[in-house]
DNA sequence: AGCATGACGGAGG
DNA sequence: TCCTCCGCCATGC
């Protein structure tokens, strides 16, 4: 694992309870920022102990229901019962997105 | 050493 | 709002 993709992944550690933030925006919250892309990849293969649900679409979606169904279930789950709320599209709500200045 | 492929995202139609 | 087209770049085959 590179330095930059630890340091991303003690980002996402920063994610308080309750509260969710992008791809894109974990990726740019680094010393040497990355595309949303690789941000994601990263987190496709990142340690368990990470609080990962807390990390969704720039719009809200949940990107983990594209390639596995499961995974996206598991990760709608944790996020009601941290009180996150969805839109009639199963999106998270704007409210609960995370300003990107905390997580600097 | 190419090349397709994303747990992405913003712009444009 | 939805859809497509691109830029992005680490990974795996």
């Amino acid at each position: 694992a590179s330095e930059s993709q630890r340091e991303l992944y003690t980002v996402v550690e920063k994610i308080p309870h309750g509260t969710v933030t992008s791809y894109g925006n974990v990726g740019k919250a680094i010393t040497n920022p990355v595309s949303g892309l690789v941000a994601g990849r990263w987190m496709h293969v990142c340690p368990p102990e990470l609080p990962w649900w807390r990390v969704v679409g720039a719009d809200g979606t949940l990107k983990t229901y594209n390639l596995n169904p499961d995974v996206g279930h598991e990760q709608r789950k944790r996020l009601t019962e941290e009180d996150i709320e969805f839109d009639e599209e199963g999106r998270v709500k704007a409210e609960f997105f995370l300003p990107f200045e905390a997580l600097l």
